[in-house]
RNA sequence: GGGAGCUUAGCUCAGCUGGGAGAGCAUCUGCCUUACAAGCAGAGGGUCACAGGUUCGAGCCCUGUAGUUCCCACCA
């Protein structure tokens, strides 16, 4: 007895007890299996703070459905799935919990606050991976994996120590990005600049010999309390004769050097600037170039140290109005000028970064830019669209080295020791470490690695390495990394130097990149905007194959798209119109056994749903082996909607009237059909497709796991194909000649068609009688019919003796209209085909196609004459 | 300042290696037809931003222009 669908597409009806079977039954999970070709996404894990969000969902989607696609297909398809730990994210949250009980970390202790946060990894951590599944996604949860798991950990330690033994990591004093409210050290990638307004405050700082003043300008005259020179261009003919004189800082009074240095723009300004080493990082440079005290005037929290007492604990912005009070009272404040210029930003918290100056580790990113620059060169990685491969060559080309310690507790500890009594430093994989110099114990360095240094590591870290384990062996390189543009610098290109630095292999060959999902007024999704749209919402009241579908439709690698409501609901209508494509066909099997096969006997619209199904098969798959998911997701769409639904059930409605054999192939052809297209829209649609395969005849336990239909010689069937399309043709303009005239399909007429196709035409006319209201249909090679409305195909003339509605002058019109279009484009063909250019250069195939137009188009044309002439 | 993308129907967007402009939504007309009104059958609607060029042939390739979005950048 058949299972029976509900009346109406309801995704929550089904779609939570589909993902549960599937994971019951261990549907996900991927094997070493020597026997099937290996293929492999890691998942980019978010953050355990997170919350599922539009990103998430089509990042998620596309990933789904390559895998689905692949393991349809028989490869070992393992989507490897996991979360970041996020330090700063997350230490930022747990800290705001804490402020809000009124515990400071200091207070707590790393301890404790390391407990707490591995609570709140265990209450949160899972969240997000929960809101995954309602996706729908098939990763291999058996394998889920977290960057600060054991594993992971020991991969990091592996690396650090055999970066630092390379003397590719490093610890140094440098100028670096520090965040005042977050009090950790950032990295370039973490800044993110944004135009702000400001002033420009012109000063002029005095010889010390009393011979006249500089004159320069500033953006932050707060950080005057640490310049320990001005700088002016060794070839600034102006101020020649004024390098290497002293100059008496204002406020401070306290002489410093005029310098000259290349650095210094002639045009920009005065032409003099003043340099700050603690506080800029270029005036960094100027000062290391001339050997100029670096002096830090600023607490962590960007507040004005003691050494300057009349400052000392105002914060950077505080102390800017009193220093510029300052000044005008002394007299060296020129002038103020509106300014607005770029200020690099904390992107975490948005905060003003604080160029300072600090001790930190660093990873020497030239040695490891150049290898991960050649793979992509040479193609051993590609991305797709290829247009972002220039994104990431300019990050690798211009890189600096990687600022990856952290003043922050949760994370990775840097697994480095020093002897607090003789200075001593050593770096080690162990847990403690003891002075090799002087016996003692040593302490480790407090701080933690930069989040990226763990998931730069992530497509081989949990496949076990350094271990050389049968996983890594088999699934590594993955083949494709699925992520946004906006992470290319972060991740894309740490993987790359990293997996070719520690595995020798690329760690993917393909990078598909997609865009952000926009409101519908094309504006980001933000939460300060409010315009977020909440997948889970969406999940609810349409489905996860709505949503799916939606997210992947018109789809193109790397362009950003919007999110609208309408595109869901149209989406959702696909959904219930396949549903109830399926309940017909249920409904015509009722009890009858029938068998998930193709009858031996095919009528032409059999082969003909056949034939377009096995190219769309063909299509499809070419789409997705490129990455067009939206192209390949369309032309399911079309071939579902347009032919199997508007054409072939309508087509099969005239057999299935009666019983008999004819009945019984075509409840056949429509199972069959359905079945493969259920599974070519599977990746896309996993729930629905999963709903309604179990419902009709099918055989074996899940679709998902079917074999993703492939295109077949033994299913070509173009003759039957070109027959159908003749009379599918003729019904389309006996329609459209109704249509026009307001002719009711209750109101049937009989149809004479004009042939020379009366064979196909004789065994189409139960369609035109069915499909275009005709209560008979007569084939002949000539009619002479009075009052008659003419419908002209390249294949047939057609009469509807319709008398009292034809309008004998509106129809000339048309007519002549026809005819004038035909024949506009028959003289384009001509033109063509007399060109010997085109003829000499355009393929064969071309000057064959459009030759066959031509003589479809002659032969229009004459019938459309004809008709002109009778109607006369 | 440098780089990249985008500009196609009223709206949102596809258009794969150049070979007769497509979809969804919206609009208009007619329909309860053996599943589906979340539907069916039709219709209208486009100088493919603009100007040149290459080519037998350009929405697609090249150059330039305009508008727009994004990324990067050390002019204080």
């Amino acid at each position: 007895m058949a299972k029976q669908l509900a009346k109406a597409y309801d995704a929550s009806q089904f779609e939570s007890r589909i993902y549960d079977f599937w994971m019951e039954n261990n549907y996900f999970h991927a094997e070493v299996d020597k026997s099937k070709k290996p293929y492999t996404i890691v998942m980019p894990p978010p953050n355990i703070t997170g919350q599922l969000h539009m990103g998430h969902a089509l990042d998620n989607t596309l990933q789904d459905i390559l895998i689905r696609f692949k393991r349809m297909q028989g490869y070992s398809a393992l989507w490897l799935p996991g979360t970041d730990h996020a330090s700063i994210a997350t230490e930022a949250k747990i800290v705001e919990a804490m402020r809000k009980e009124g515990v400071t970390k200091e207070e707590l202790g790393r301890e404790k606050f390391l407990e707490r946060a591995w609570d709140w990894k265990k209450e949160y951590g899972g969240r997000i991976v929960k809101q995954l599944r309602k996706m729908g996604s098939s990763a291999d949860w058996e394998r889920e994996r977290f960057t600060m798991d054991e594993g992971c950990n020991k991969a990091v330690k592996e690396v650090f120590v055999r970066l630092y033994e390379k003397g590719l990591i490093y610890r140094g004093e440098r100028i670096i990005n520090w965040c005042p409210k977050c009090l950790t050290s950032i990295s370039d990638a973490e800044v993110t600049y944004e135009e702000q307004a400001g002033h420009f405050w012109h000063l002029r700082y005095a010889f010390a010999d009393g011979s006249g003043y500089l004159n320069l300008a500033t953006t932050r005259p707060e950080t005057l309390l640490g310049d320990t020179a001005v700088a002016v261009n060794p070839n600034d003919e102006r101020y020649k004769d004024v390098i290497g004189k002293k100059v008496i800082l204002p406020i401070v009074h306290r002489e410093i050097p005029v310098v000259a240095d290349d650095y210094v723009e002639m045009d920009f300004g005065t032409g003099v600037v003043k340099i700050t080493p603690a506080h800029d990082p270029n005036d960094f440079e100027v000062g290391l170039r001339h050997d100029l005290p670096v002096i830090n005037v600023m607490t962590d929290d960007a507040k004005i140290t003691d050494d300057y007492p009349k400052y000392a604990g105002m914060d950077r912005y505080e102390a800017r109005k009193a220093i510029v009070k300052d000044l005008e009272e002394e007299g060296a404040l020129v002038k103020i000028e509106d300014y607005s210029h770029n200020v690099g930003t904390c992107y975490r918290c948005s905060t003003t970064v604080e160029p300072r100056v600090s001790k930190q580790w660093f990873v020497k990113m030239k040695p490891l830019a150049g290898p991960a620059i050649d793979a992509v060169k040479n193609g051993e990685t590609d991305f797709v669209p290829p247009h972002f491969e220039k994104t990431y060559f300019h990050w690798l080309e211009n890189i600096r080295d990687w600022c990856i310690s952290r003043q922050l507790w949760w994370g990775h500890q840097i697994p480095a020791f020093y002897c607090d009594d003789c200075g001593e430093l050593v770096v080690t994989k162990e847990k403690s470490a003891v002075c090799p110099k002087c016996g003692k114990p040593m302490r480790q360095d407090p701080d933690t690695l930069d989040t990226w240094f763990s998931s730069a590591l992530w497509p081989f870290s949990t496949m076990g390495w350094p271990e050389k384990t049968e996983e890594l062996e088999y699934f590594y390189p993955t083949n494709v990394l699925v992520t946004g543009y906006d992470i290319i610098p972060f991740w894309v290109m740490r993987m790359m130097f990293s997996g070719i630095e520690h595995t020798g292999e690329v760690p993917f060959s393909k990078v598909l990149i997609h865009g952000l999902i926009r409101d519908s007024q094309g504006r980001k999704m933000s939460k300060s905007l409010g315009n977020g749209i909440d997948p889970l919402e969406v999940i609810e009241k349409y489905g996860a194959d709505a949503l799916r579908l939606t997210l992947v439709t018109g789809n193109a690698p790397g362009s950003d798209m919007r999110y609208s409501e309408e595109k869901i609901t149209a989406s959702r209508n696909f959904a219930n119109k396949l549903w109830n494509a399926s309940r017909f066909v249920l409904m015509n099997i009722g009890d009858r056994e029938v068998k998930c096969e193709l009858p031996e006997k095919l009528e032409t619209e059999d082969k003909w749903i056949i034939s377009l199904l096995n190219n769309t098969a063909k299509e499809v798959a070419e789409n997705l082996d490129k990455y067009e998911l939206g192209i390949a997701v369309s032309k399911i769409y079309d071939f579902i909607w347009d032919c199997y639904c508007d054409w072939y059930i309508e087509l099969a409605k005239a057999r299935l009237q009666s019983e008999g054999e004819s009945a019984d192939n075509a409840r056949q052809v429509l199972v069959w059909v359905l079945d493969k297209a259920l599974k070519l829209l599977h990746p896309f649609m996993p729930f629905i497709t999963e709903e309604i395969w179990q419902t009709i005849p099918h055989d074996g336990e899940t679709i998902m796991l079917q074999k993703f239909p492939e295109y077949s010689e033994e299913y070509c069937f173009d003759e039957a194909a070109a027959e159908m399309t003749k009379i599918m043709d003729a019904i389309k303009a006996i329609r459209n000649r109704r249509a026009e005239m307001n002719v009711p399909p209750s109101r049937k007429a009989k149809v004479y068609v004009e042939t020379q196709f009366a064979n196909a035409f004789e065994n189409g006319s139960k369609f035109i009688i069915k499909l275009a209201s005709a209560s008979e249909v007569e084939v002949g090679s000539s009619f002479t019919i009075d009052g008659a409305v003419t419908a002209v195909t390249a294949d047939a003339k057609i009469y509807i003796p319709m008398a009292e509605l034809v309008d004998k002058e509106a129809e000339l019109k048309r007519l002549n209209k026809e005819l004038s279009n035909v024949e506009k484009m028959l003289a384009q063909d001509e033109a063509k085909l007399a060109n010997e250019g085109f003829l000499a250069k355009a393929p064969e195939k071309v000057v064959e196609k459009i030759k066959a137009q031509r003589d479809r188009e002659v032969e229009k044309a004459a019938m459309i004459k004809a008709a002109i002439a009778e109607l006369r």
